[in-house]
DNA sequence: AACTTTCACAACCGCACGCGA
DNA sequence: CTCGCGTGCGGTTGTGAAAGT
Protein backbone atom coordinates (compact mmCIF):
# COMPACT_ATOMS: atom_id res chain seq x y z
CA UNK A 1 0.00 0.00 0.00
CA UNK A 2 2.75 2.49 1.09
CA UNK A 3 2.96 5.35 3.20
CA UNK A 4 1.96 8.81 1.74
CA UNK A 5 4.97 11.18 2.85
CA UNK A 6 4.16 13.32 5.90
CA UNK A 7 3.87 16.47 3.84
CA UNK A 8 4.71 17.80 0.53
CA UNK A 9 8.29 17.92 0.82
CA UNK A 10 8.47 20.28 -2.65
CA UNK A 11 9.61 24.06 -1.63
CA UNK A 12 9.54 23.35 1.95
CA UNK A 13 12.73 24.65 4.07
CA UNK A 14 15.11 22.17 6.08
CA UNK A 15 17.93 22.55 8.25
CA UNK A 16 18.50 24.51 11.14
CA UNK A 17 15.55 26.73 12.52
CA UNK A 18 16.21 30.62 12.37
CA UNK A 19 15.19 32.63 15.29
CA UNK A 20 12.67 34.09 13.12
CA UNK A 21 10.92 30.29 12.28
CA UNK A 22 11.03 29.84 15.77
CA UNK A 23 9.34 33.00 17.26
CA UNK A 24 6.51 32.52 14.51
CA UNK A 25 6.24 28.56 15.61
CA UNK A 26 5.88 29.77 19.68
CA UNK A 27 3.69 32.71 18.46
CA UNK A 28 1.34 29.81 16.83
CA UNK A 29 1.17 27.80 19.27
CA UNK A 30 1.08 30.22 22.12
CA UNK A 31 -1.94 31.42 20.41
CA UNK A 32 -4.22 28.36 18.94
CA UNK A 33 -2.05 25.47 20.47
CA UNK A 34 -0.66 23.17 17.93
CA UNK A 35 -3.72 20.73 17.24
CA UNK A 36 -2.57 19.55 14.04
CA UNK A 37 0.68 19.41 13.02
CA UNK A 38 0.40 18.37 8.91
CA UNK A 39 -1.75 22.44 9.25
CA UNK A 40 0.24 23.77 11.58
CA UNK A 41 2.80 25.13 8.89
CA UNK A 42 0.56 26.63 7.06
CA UNK A 43 -1.42 28.23 9.05
CA UNK A 44 1.41 29.72 11.24
CA UNK A 45 3.10 30.98 7.65
CA UNK A 46 6.52 28.09 7.76
CA UNK A 47 7.55 26.76 5.13
CA UNK A 48 8.92 24.11 6.83
CA UNK A 49 7.00 20.05 7.60
CA UNK A 50 4.81 19.34 9.87
CA UNK A 51 7.17 16.68 11.73
CA UNK A 52 9.61 19.59 11.39
CA UNK A 53 7.91 21.96 13.85
CA UNK A 54 6.72 19.23 15.86
CA UNK A 55 10.31 18.04 16.90
CA UNK A 56 11.51 21.75 17.00
CA UNK A 57 8.72 22.62 19.33
CA UNK A 58 9.35 19.07 21.61
CA UNK A 59 12.91 19.50 21.53
CA UNK A 60 14.14 23.01 21.64
CA UNK A 61 10.88 25.26 21.86
CA UNK A 62 8.77 23.91 24.92
CA UNK A 63 8.85 26.09 28.16
CA UNK A 64 9.56 23.21 29.89
CA UNK A 65 12.53 22.30 28.91
CA UNK A 66 15.99 22.08 30.56
CA UNK A 67 18.65 22.68 29.03
CA UNK A 68 22.36 23.01 29.41
CA UNK A 69 24.58 20.29 31.50
CA UNK A 70 23.02 17.28 32.83
CA UNK A 71 23.42 16.26 36.58
CA UNK A 72 25.18 13.67 38.56
CA UNK A 73 21.64 12.12 39.31
CA UNK A 74 20.25 12.44 35.58
CA UNK A 75 24.19 10.45 34.66
CA UNK A 76 22.90 7.78 37.05
CA UNK A 77 19.44 7.75 36.27
CA UNK A 78 20.21 7.65 32.89
CA UNK A 79 22.56 4.58 33.19
CA UNK A 80 20.13 2.66 35.62
CA UNK A 81 17.26 3.33 33.63
CA UNK A 82 18.98 2.04 30.55
CA UNK A 83 20.54 -1.05 32.19
CA UNK A 84 16.81 -1.71 32.23
CA UNK A 85 15.54 -0.74 29.06
CA UNK A 86 17.65 -0.24 26.45
CA UNK A 87 17.52 3.05 23.79
CA UNK A 88 13.85 3.46 24.90
CA UNK A 89 14.73 7.09 25.38
CA UNK A 90 11.38 8.36 25.48
CA UNK A 91 10.58 5.84 28.44
CA UNK A 92 13.71 6.85 30.18
CA UNK A 93 12.96 10.51 29.45
CA UNK A 94 9.95 10.46 31.49
CA UNK A 95 12.17 9.68 34.57
CA UNK A 96 13.72 13.10 33.87
CA UNK A 97 11.66 15.79 33.97
CA UNK A 98 12.50 18.67 31.48
CA UNK A 99 14.85 16.53 29.60
CA UNK A 100 13.62 15.41 26.22
CA UNK A 101 14.40 11.84 24.77
CA UNK A 102 16.76 13.43 21.58
CA UNK A 103 18.86 15.29 24.50
CA UNK A 104 19.51 11.91 26.78
CA UNK A 105 19.77 9.93 23.47
CA UNK A 106 22.70 12.57 22.58
CA UNK A 107 24.50 12.99 25.41
CA UNK A 108 24.05 8.78 25.97
CA UNK A 109 25.72 8.14 22.62
CA UNK A 110 28.24 11.46 22.66
CA UNK A 111 29.33 11.04 27.02
CA UNK A 112 28.14 8.25 28.74
CA UNK A 113 27.97 5.57 26.25
CA UNK A 114 32.08 6.30 25.59
CA UNK A 115 32.62 6.62 29.18
CA UNK A 116 31.39 2.97 29.67
CA UNK A 117 33.42 2.02 26.78
CA UNK A 118 36.81 3.47 28.47
CA UNK A 119 36.05 1.62 31.75
CA UNK A 120 35.43 -1.84 29.61
CA UNK A 121 31.40 -1.92 30.06
CA UNK A 122 29.93 -2.76 27.58
CA UNK A 123 27.35 -0.05 27.38
CA UNK A 124 24.64 -2.53 25.72
CA UNK A 125 24.53 -5.23 28.43
CA UNK A 126 26.13 -3.09 31.11
CA UNK A 127 28.33 -5.82 31.70
CA UNK A 128 32.24 -5.75 31.65
CA UNK A 129 33.33 -6.91 28.01
CA UNK A 130 35.43 -9.59 29.54
CA UNK A 131 33.37 -11.01 32.07
CA UNK A 132 34.87 -14.94 32.43
CA UNK A 133 33.75 -15.26 35.69
CA UNK A 134 30.12 -16.68 35.69
CA UNK A 135 28.77 -19.58 34.02
CA UNK A 136 26.51 -19.37 31.10
CA UNK A 137 23.77 -21.04 33.09
CA UNK A 138 23.66 -18.17 35.52
CA UNK A 139 23.89 -15.43 32.51
CA UNK A 140 21.17 -17.14 31.34
CA UNK A 141 19.37 -16.72 34.20
CA UNK A 142 20.38 -13.01 35.09
CA UNK A 143 19.70 -12.03 31.89
CA UNK A 144 16.43 -13.80 31.61
CA UNK A 145 15.50 -12.06 35.22
CA UNK A 146 17.16 -8.78 33.39
CA UNK A 147 14.38 -9.23 30.67
CA UNK A 148 11.39 -9.48 33.72
CA UNK A 149 12.02 -6.96 35.09
CA UNK A 150 13.07 -4.48 31.69
CA UNK A 151 9.23 -6.06 30.63
CA UNK A 152 7.45 -4.63 33.58
CA UNK A 153 9.26 -1.35 34.26
CA UNK A 154 8.92 -0.93 30.51
CA UNK A 155 4.95 -1.09 30.99
CA UNK A 156 5.14 0.88 34.18
CA UNK A 157 7.04 3.82 32.37
CA UNK A 158 4.83 3.34 29.56
CA UNK A 159 1.87 4.03 32.01
CA UNK A 160 3.50 6.90 33.37
CA UNK A 161 4.13 8.51 30.21
CA UNK A 162 0.38 8.23 29.54
CA UNK A 163 -0.49 9.32 32.46
CA UNK A 164 1.63 12.28 32.50
CA UNK A 165 0.27 13.20 28.93
CA UNK A 166 -2.95 13.00 30.38
CA UNK A 167 -1.98 15.38 33.27
CA UNK A 168 -0.58 17.78 30.76
CA UNK A 169 -4.26 17.86 28.67
CA UNK A 170 -6.15 18.05 32.02
CA UNK A 171 -3.81 20.95 33.37
CA UNK A 172 -4.66 22.71 30.25
CA UNK A 173 -8.77 22.30 31.28
CA UNK A 174 -10.20 25.02 34.05
CA UNK A 175 -12.24 22.46 35.36
CA UNK A 176 -9.80 19.59 35.34
CA UNK A 177 -8.80 20.15 38.92
CA UNK A 178 -10.06 16.99 40.16
CA UNK A 179 -9.10 15.43 37.33
CA UNK A 180 -5.73 16.07 38.21
CA UNK A 181 -5.43 15.12 41.80
CA UNK A 182 -6.74 11.61 40.34
CA UNK A 183 -4.37 11.59 37.70
CA UNK A 184 -1.80 12.54 40.16
CA UNK A 185 -3.20 8.94 42.11
CA UNK A 186 -2.81 7.26 39.22
CA UNK A 187 0.55 8.28 38.56
CA UNK A 188 2.11 7.20 41.77
CA UNK A 189 0.58 3.80 41.68
CA UNK A 190 2.02 3.51 38.42
CA UNK A 191 5.02 2.08 40.66
CA UNK A 192 2.81 0.55 42.44
CA UNK A 193 2.05 -2.07 39.69
CA UNK A 194 5.81 -2.86 39.55
CA UNK A 195 5.80 -3.38 43.08
CA UNK A 196 2.88 -5.64 42.65
CA UNK A 197 4.70 -7.39 39.60
CA UNK A 198 7.98 -7.65 41.75
CA UNK A 199 5.44 -9.61 44.05
CA UNK A 200 4.28 -11.61 41.37
CA UNK A 201 7.83 -12.79 40.46
CA UNK A 202 9.05 -13.28 43.46
CA UNK A 203 6.55 -15.10 45.52
CA UNK A 204 4.36 -16.32 42.52
CA UNK A 205 1.34 -14.89 43.15
CA UNK A 206 -0.32 -12.34 41.70
CA UNK A 207 -1.45 -9.15 43.36
CA UNK A 208 -4.44 -7.58 41.75
CA UNK A 209 -2.16 -6.34 38.44
CA UNK A 210 -4.99 -4.72 37.26
CA UNK A 211 -5.25 -2.10 34.18
CA UNK A 212 -4.48 1.27 34.93
CA UNK A 213 -8.21 3.16 34.20
CA UNK A 214 -10.18 4.10 37.49
CA UNK A 215 -8.67 6.11 39.94
CA UNK A 216 -10.33 4.32 42.72
CA UNK A 217 -8.58 0.78 41.68
CA UNK A 218 -5.53 2.87 41.84
CA UNK A 219 -5.87 4.32 45.43
CA UNK A 220 -6.73 0.52 46.40
CA UNK A 221 -3.85 -0.39 44.90
CA UNK A 222 -2.15 2.14 46.51
CA UNK A 223 -2.95 1.04 49.93
CA UNK A 224 -2.20 -2.59 49.24
CA UNK A 225 1.81 -1.78 48.62
CA UNK A 226 1.90 0.91 51.06
CA UNK A 227 0.67 -2.06 53.33
CA UNK A 228 3.89 -4.29 52.02
CA UNK A 229 5.68 -1.44 52.38
CA UNK A 230 4.79 -1.19 56.00
CA UNK A 231 5.23 -5.05 56.62
CA UNK A 232 8.97 -3.87 55.91
CA UNK A 233 9.06 -6.18 53.09
CA UNK A 234 11.03 -3.22 51.31
CA UNK A 235 14.84 -3.18 51.79
CA UNK A 236 15.50 -0.47 48.78
CA UNK A 237 14.41 1.99 46.57
CA UNK A 238 14.76 2.82 42.63
CA UNK A 239 13.41 5.53 42.03
CA UNK A 240 9.89 5.32 43.08
CA UNK A 241 10.43 1.69 42.61
CA UNK A 242 10.02 -0.51 45.95
CA UNK A 243 12.25 -3.18 45.55
CA UNK A 244 11.28 -6.47 47.92
CA UNK A 245 13.39 -9.55 48.51
CA UNK A 246 12.42 -12.72 49.11
CA UNK A 247 14.76 -15.52 50.36
CA UNK A 248 12.80 -18.76 49.92
CA UNK A 249 9.85 -17.42 49.59
CA UNK A 250 10.32 -15.69 52.85
CA UNK A 251 9.96 -12.09 52.96
CA UNK A 252 13.34 -10.35 54.63
CA UNK A 253 14.53 -7.31 55.59
CA UNK A 254 17.90 -8.19 56.55
CA UNK A 255 20.56 -5.87 55.15
CA UNK A 256 21.88 -7.34 52.09
CA UNK A 257 25.72 -8.37 52.42
CA UNK A 258 28.45 -9.08 50.31
CA UNK A 259 28.35 -13.15 50.05
CA UNK A 260 32.33 -14.25 50.59
CA UNK A 261 31.70 -17.88 49.55
CA UNK A 262 29.29 -17.29 46.54
CA UNK A 263 27.69 -20.67 47.09
CA UNK A 264 24.09 -18.90 48.08
CA UNK A 265 22.24 -18.32 44.92
CA UNK A 266 19.13 -17.51 46.61
CA UNK A 267 20.86 -14.90 48.76
CA UNK A 268 22.20 -11.70 46.52
CA UNK A 269 25.25 -10.93 47.54
CA UNK A 270 24.77 -6.85 46.79
CA UNK A 271 21.89 -4.79 46.45
CA UNK A 272 23.33 -3.34 43.05
CA UNK A 273 20.37 -0.57 42.49
CA UNK A 274 20.99 0.69 46.42
CA UNK A 275 24.68 0.87 46.26
CA UNK A 276 24.88 2.17 42.63
CA UNK A 277 22.57 4.88 43.81
CA UNK A 278 24.91 5.81 46.81
CA UNK A 279 28.08 5.45 44.65
CA UNK A 280 26.76 7.99 41.85
CA UNK A 281 25.15 10.61 44.47
CA UNK A 282 28.53 10.63 46.42
CA UNK A 283 26.93 9.59 50.08
CA UNK A 284 30.56 8.50 50.89
CA UNK A 285 33.24 10.39 52.33
CA UNK A 286 34.43 10.57 48.77
CA UNK A 287 31.45 12.40 47.72
CA UNK A 288 31.66 14.95 50.13
CA UNK A 289 34.49 16.56 48.69
CA UNK A 290 34.42 15.52 44.99
CA UNK A 291 32.03 16.51 42.15
CA UNK A 292 30.93 16.12 38.53
CA UNK A 293 30.58 17.37 35.63
CA UNK A 294 30.60 16.77 32.27
CA UNK A 295 32.25 18.44 29.82
CA UNK A 296 35.89 18.43 31.77
CA UNK A 297 39.22 16.73 30.64
CA UNK A 298 39.18 13.50 32.42
CA UNK A 299 37.73 10.39 31.22
CA UNK A 300 35.36 9.72 34.49
CA UNK A 301 33.83 13.31 34.14
CA UNK A 302 35.24 13.82 37.45
CA UNK A 303 36.65 16.99 38.46
CA UNK A 304 37.80 18.55 42.07
CA UNK A 305 36.45 21.20 43.35
CA UNK A 306 38.62 23.95 45.94
CA UNK A 307 38.17 22.27 48.84
CA UNK A 308 40.27 19.32 47.27
CA UNK A 309 42.71 20.11 44.44
CA UNK A 310 45.67 17.27 45.14
CA UNK A 311 45.03 15.87 41.68
CA UNK A 312 46.51 12.78 42.57
CA UNK A 313 44.49 11.90 45.47
CA UNK A 314 41.53 12.74 43.21
CA UNK A 315 42.89 10.70 40.22
CA UNK A 316 42.28 7.36 42.86
CA UNK A 317 39.09 8.79 43.72
CA UNK A 318 37.70 8.50 40.16
CA UNK A 319 39.46 5.31 39.61
CA UNK A 320 38.22 3.65 42.41
CA UNK A 321 34.55 5.25 41.36
CA UNK A 322 34.74 3.49 38.35
CA UNK A 323 36.06 0.41 39.95
CA UNK A 324 33.20 0.01 42.23
CA UNK A 325 30.70 0.89 39.38
CA UNK A 326 32.44 -1.80 37.35
CA UNK A 327 32.28 -4.50 40.77
CA UNK A 328 28.72 -3.26 41.20
CA UNK A 329 27.79 -4.01 37.55
CA UNK A 330 29.35 -7.20 37.97
CA UNK A 331 27.73 -8.16 40.92
CA UNK A 332 23.98 -7.22 39.40
CA UNK A 333 24.07 -10.73 37.69
CA UNK A 334 24.27 -12.07 40.76
CA UNK A 335 21.67 -9.51 42.18
CA UNK A 336 19.11 -10.47 39.67
CA UNK A 337 19.15 -14.01 40.81
CA UNK A 338 16.49 -13.03 43.37
CA UNK A 339 14.12 -12.19 41.02
C1' DA B 1 47.41 31.48 10.70
C1' DA B 2 45.61 27.82 7.99
C1' DC B 3 44.03 23.49 7.60
C1' DT B 4 42.28 19.05 9.39
C1' DT B 5 40.09 16.28 12.68
C1' DT B 6 37.03 15.51 16.40
C1' DC B 7 33.09 16.54 19.05
C1' DA B 8 28.42 17.88 20.33
C1' DC B 9 23.96 18.42 19.26
C1' DA B 10 20.09 19.79 16.30
C1' DA B 11 17.48 17.96 12.84
C1' DC B 12 16.02 14.50 9.51
C1' DC B 13 14.27 10.03 8.03
C1' DG B 14 11.79 5.89 7.95
C1' DC B 15 9.18 2.74 10.47
C1' DA B 16 5.65 1.36 13.82
C1' DC B 17 1.61 2.03 16.31
C1' DG B 18 -3.00 3.67 17.68
C1' DC B 19 -7.19 5.27 16.22
C1' DG B 20 -11.17 6.45 13.59
C1' DA B 21 -13.77 5.92 9.31
C1' DC C 1 -11.29 -6.25 8.98
C1' DT C 2 -8.90 -2.93 6.16
C1' DC C 3 -7.13 1.39 5.14
C1' DG C 4 -5.29 5.92 5.76
C1' DC C 5 -3.88 9.48 8.83
C1' DG C 6 -1.46 11.54 12.60
C1' DT C 7 1.90 10.97 15.77
C1' DG C 8 5.80 9.08 18.36
C1' DC C 9 10.10 6.75 18.45
C1' DG C 10 14.86 5.48 17.61
C1' DG C 11 18.69 5.48 14.42
C1' DT C 12 21.34 8.30 11.60
C1' DT C 13 23.11 12.38 9.38
C1' DG C 14 24.51 17.22 8.88
C1' DT C 15 26.62 21.17 10.55
C1' DG C 16 28.97 24.45 13.36
C1' DA C 17 32.33 24.86 17.03
C1' DA C 18 36.37 23.46 19.34
C1' DA C 19 40.65 21.20 19.52
C1' DG C 20 44.72 19.52 17.42
C1' DT C 21 48.56 19.67 14.05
Amino acid sequence: MGRSPCCDKVGLKKGPWTPEEDEKLLAYIKKHGHGSWRVLPSKAGLQRCGKSCRLRWINYLRPDIKRGKFSLQEEQTIIQLHALLGNRWSAIATHLSKRTDNEIKNYWNTHLKKRLLKMGIDPVSHKPKNDTLLSNDSRLKGTTNLSHMAQWESARLEAEARLVKQSKIHSMNPLSNKLNSDVCLMKSSASIFSTNKFYELVVGESKSLRSCGNAEIVREESKEVREYKNEENVIGEFNDVAIPVAIDNTWTTQPLQLSNNGDDQHVPNNNFLEHFTDLLLCTSSFGDRCNFARGDNSDTGLVCNDKFKDNNDCEDKSKNYWDNILNLTNSAQSSSLMF
